[in-house]
Formats: structure tokens, sequence, C-alpha cells
DNA sequence: CCAGCTCTTTACGTTTACGTAAACGTAAGA
DNA sequence: TCTTACGTTTACGTAAACGTAAAGAGCTGG
């Protein structure tokens, strides 16, 4: 089976020693060891991977941890598993409201971008001395 | 012309007077004065819009500073004008790339949800004792 | 006139997420 | 055997993004 240092980790990720050690401080990471040093299976560099994911959409570690728990298999209850639908929709509702942000941001970006491309548009068309006329008036 | 008190704006977007006052101290809001007290305009709300959105998508305020000065018009020299297009289309890169994550994520709440609701289902056509049996083996 | 509300500045405190340094263990290679 | 590489724990330091408290100004209704 498939292991790995933290070394190997972090330069696959490009995070420090420190920062995985951290995760693990806080309940994110829980690698076996050998002696002390720290082994790490796959299911531990998938759970790495996305812990970074989460990190990257802003979510905070306390956030992460609790979106990692929704990855554990719970007891089978039929209870649990409900209660686990309902937090997982209430990510999903979360991570959906992301994406409208991240593309109300595009539409706006999009937006700068087509007008500074028609001002370029303008300053090539106007004869040479237009440019500089509009730089003294502006 | 609409203007709105400090007080009104912490209350239309819910934060704290404090928080805005933070963001004006780190240069991403300039409103005007009247004696003492902050005055905002329409142009100062739409700014404060674009921090809060910036920070839900995960953005350090330094990052929002960088994308709220895109948004500001350069002084119409073209060579400055190809910069920024250069600036918003990284921008827009990273956008997207927040967007795939947010698209990866949602396709594995997506699996789990599934198999949730596949053992959900399981517990629902075995007969009520396979649930408790379950249970005492799992 | 004064109590209450909104606002102001100043300044120290707090949380999160690590960075950085010290001091040490262990195994491999020159 | 000595060095080099990689790992360990412990602990203090730090940057970001505010929270919170203190002390005061200025208007407003009773």
């Amino acid at each position: 089976m498939q292991t790995y240092a933290i070394g190997e980790l972090a330069g696959e990720f490009g995070v420090t020693l420190r920062a995985i050690r951290f995760y693990e401080d806080h309940g994110l990471l829980r690698p076996s060891r050998q002696g002390q040093r720290r082994v790490y299976r796959e299911g531990d560099r998938v759970r790495l991977k996305l812990i970074l994911r989460g990190k990257r959409l802003g979510f905070s570690l306390a956030e992460i941890s609790e979106i990692l728990a929704l990855y554990d298999r719970p007891k089978g209850e039929a209870k649990q598993l409900l209660f686990l639908l309902d937090k997982i929709a209430a990510r999903r509702a979360e991570l959906l409201a992301k994406r409208q942000d991240i593309d109300a941001s595009l539409k706006d970006l999009e937006q700068v971008s087509r007008s500074c491309r028609k001002t370029l548009k303008e300053m090539n068309s106007d004869d040479p001395t237009a440019a500089a006329d509009r730089r003294a008036v502006g």
C-alpha cells in the first residue's frame, strides 16, 4: 500500500511541514506512525487535498473540519443519515451561493474589460494627437 | 444625491462600524465627510459591496484592494490600459479556477449524498430488524 | 436641560493560521 | 565517524482582520 512521508505531501502540494502538522493538531488529519514519524496513506492525502481546496475557497479550518466530517461514514442510523443529508444540502447551497458571487465578479470584470477595450479602440482610430489631447483634458 | 451614514451601510450589509472603518484605514474606502462624520455615496456603497463579495470568496483585503483598483479608471494611456487588461485576465483566470474548485466540491458532495440516500433506501427495503442488525454489527 | 442615540478617535485585546527557531533523534552515505 | 537529510516536539512570534472598551462630540425629543 502506497504511503507518504510528511515531506512528500508538503512537496506535492506546496505547503510547509508546519502547516500539515498544524492541521493534525486541529484534528483535520490523523496519520499513523512508524515510531515517531508520521505516515500518510492515500486517504490522508485526499483529506489534505480537500483541506487545501477548502482553503482556496475561503473556508476556515473549523468549517473545513465540518466539511471533512461529511465524508466520514456515519454509524448507519437512519436519523444520522438524514441529518447528514441536511448538512450536505446546506453546504451545497453555500457553494452555489459562492458560485453566484464568482459569476457576478466575472461579469463585472468583463464589463470593465469591455469598456477598456473600447477606449483602446477609440485611441487607435483617432488621429495620434487625440490621445494626447485626452490626456491633457482628463 | 443619495448618501448614507456609516450605521446605515453597516445595517444594510450586516457588518460592524469597526469593519467599515477598518476598510477605510486600509484604503479600500474613501468616504467624504460632513464635519467629523463619514458620508457615503452610492459609489462607496458599491465598493463596500465588492469588498464583502471578495471576502466571501476568500480574498484577503490586500487582494480585494487590487481588485478594486481594476475598477478605477486608469489615466487613459494605452500602455496602462493594456496592463489593466492583463490584470483583469489574471483575475478572471483566478475566478475560473475557484469555480472549478467549487464544481469539484459540489461533485464530491453529490457523491456522498448519493451513497447516503442509497444506504437509506436499503434500510427501508430491508425488514425492520435489519437496521438494528446492522447497528449491532457495525 | 438632559437623556439617549449616533457618531468620532484612540488603543489595547483576540482569533486564526501558521512562521520560525531551538534542540534533539535517526538512518544513510562519504 | 562525521555529515547530511529528514523528521520530531516545544514554544515564542507574527500578520490579518477585526472586537471591545474608553472617552468624548453633536443632535434630538421629552
